[in-house]
DNA sequence: TTGTACGCGTTATCAA
DNA sequence: TTGATAACGCGTACAA
């Protein structure tokens, strides 16, 4: 086999093994209605030129491409890599690849993603992007493209969505702790722009507090690990007790950090809960309290409803996770 | 725009504005020679009809994707993802879409993607995967696919490659550690299976250590977070010393919290270096000495060197990043 | 400046 | 069981 060669079509296999192209066409896909010695006499002639049909002309004649677009901010948060992996074994398994489109986080980058998700022709989509909204969601599904939403309310007749549940387990965190003597307000820290999910908790948090009639604190962080871990080393130098409610494990990580080096104690001054945990709730010490999700199992549930979707074999287009609390060393019991 | 139509083609634009297909195509592709009447005409017209193009048929047309294929493992590993986020940076910035080909680490899955990647046309394809061999990468490149290698030394006419150095931070590190009055042996964390980055160092330790002519030992751990913190928390029940280099912050991570819950002092005790340092690194207490290398920018320079190499114009077809020596907490200066 | 006609590499529908 | 031949949707020389 010559290196840098012009790629064998299979009409090139077809005059080598002297049969028509449909002949090959026939063989490459399995079909009947051909003879045992032309079969063998044509699969040897593939081998034998390295010939590798064009998926791109495959998917032109068939209309199907066998890609999945994934749309995703980032392939860089802990959380979002676990769906992602999810997502791949699925497709795997089914014999799909995955052609990802990252948005960065800004609503003009998304919508030049929606573009070219359109124009890559996948065969359906999996959107996890709080950059985009509802109309957004209908003009990729306009141009039949199946797709299920991850965490945002659509359905229609060829979308799918899954979403989450932070409710229950954030009431009962914010009851059971005020249901103790003489508590200081629970603090709830917000990151601009972090997305769907953190706001929905945090008007949850206000409406639970202001349901039993608590005050409550929302403080605003920088969402990045050191920068927070210095504001509140500064935060603890007049504070010295709290109960903070962090958006992700590394934030949590950086309250918890910065409390104990500034000599106060966890969780019997201060007490920290995430609400994306990962990892690294675990492997820090002290261990942080979170409200886990098995996000590799969101990809998975996400791409196994995309296949019934595209088959149209889906039946119930939405789906709730229901996040759990595990209690480790950053709260009292 | 009706929901779940037909897609538009060029021909329907081009009998709906009264010109035919060579000119819609014309003001698509932003070519001249078009008149300003008749652009405008043309390009109301596609917006009417939400005329999007095909990607399929132009790729076919013109030969060129503009996708390129990603070899990984898993997208689960926290550099793995950072690496993938650096290529998906430069790849939007220069138009370029990806398209995720995971192995899950086992020889038969890489050699299938190895097929679909040919299958799929990309433009071009960076591996990192240590499954895949150089005949694997020699024959993804024979079907005019140019390549970037990553970890592992591959030069070609249309194949690049990216490597890390280790040797040097390696080799101080040992020598400092023995030029001390009697230490203990230092202790490598074998992890089966684990790639040709651990391979390479663990070489390098053991060579480093015959020079000097000291004794060093090998340890084989699970590659599990909680697996690792079992073995050696009854490891430590025997052991109250020991230098350990192991490969990632996770299982770093999980010796020096056993040491730290078995009740010894970290570094005082047991001193632990991880060898692909990340954001755990620093997050966990106490902090853990690491080699650490940028791997958001190997990610960049590999996509960097890709699109070269696909326009012919890659000079340096070998680039090595070296690690630098992070000294943290679980090691003592 | 615009249009015609062919090629890109397949699949699929007919006849043979 | 095979083989022409027409799509599939677009780019592009070449001609007008």
């Amino acid at each position: 086999m010559d290196n840098l060669k012009d790629r064998v079509t299979i009409y090139q296999v077809a005059q080598a093994a002297g049969v028509s192209l449909a002949t090959v066409s026939r063989v490459i896909n399995k079909q009947g209605n051909v003879t045992e010695a032309t079969r063998t006499k044509v699969e040897e002639t593939i081998k034998r030129l390295g010939y590798k049909p064009s998926g791109l002309a495959q998917a032109l004649a068939t209309n199907r491409t066998t890609n999945i677009g994934v749309v995703i901010p980032s392939a860089n948060y802990v959380y979002i890599a676990n769906m992602l992996n999810g997502i791949s074994e699925v497709a795997k398994e089914k014999g799909f690849v995955l052609t990802l489109f990252t948005t960065g986080r800004s609503r003009e980058d998304a919508l030049a993603m929606i573009e070219k998700v359109i124009v890559s022709h996948v065969d359906g989509a999996i959107i996890f992007d709080d950059e985009l909204d509802e109309e957004d969601v209908e003009k990729i599904n306009s141009y039949s493209c199946p797709t299920i939403v991850v965490n945002k309310k659509i359905v229609g007749d060829r979308v799918g969505c899954i979403n989450f549940s932070y409710g229950a387990v954030l009431d009962k965190l914010i009851k059971d702790y005020y249901s103790r003597p003489e508590e200081n307000p629970m603090t709830f820290i917000h990151v601009h722009n972090a997305g769907r999910l953190l706001t929905h908790a945090e008007r949850r948090f206000i409406a639970s507090h202001q349901e039993i009639e608590k005050e409550y604190k929302i403080m605003n962080v920088d969402d990045s690990y050191s920068r927070t871990y210095t504001d509140f080393t500064k935060y603890f130098e007049n504070h010295k007790k709290g109960y903070f409610i962090a958006y992700r494990d590394s934030t949590a990580a950086a309250i918890v950090n910065a409390a104990t080096d500034s000599g106060l104690r966890v969780p019997e001054d201060i007490q920290v809960v995430s609400l994306i945990g990962t990892k690294y709730g675990y492997i820090v010490r002290p261990t942080i309290t979170s409200m886990v999700l098995d996000w590799q199992e969101v990809g998975r549930r996400s791409m196994y409803m995309l296949i019934d979707l595209i088959r149209r074999e889906l039946e119930e287009k939405s789906y709730k996770f229901d996040a759990k609390l595990v209690e480790r060393q950053s709260t009292q019991r």
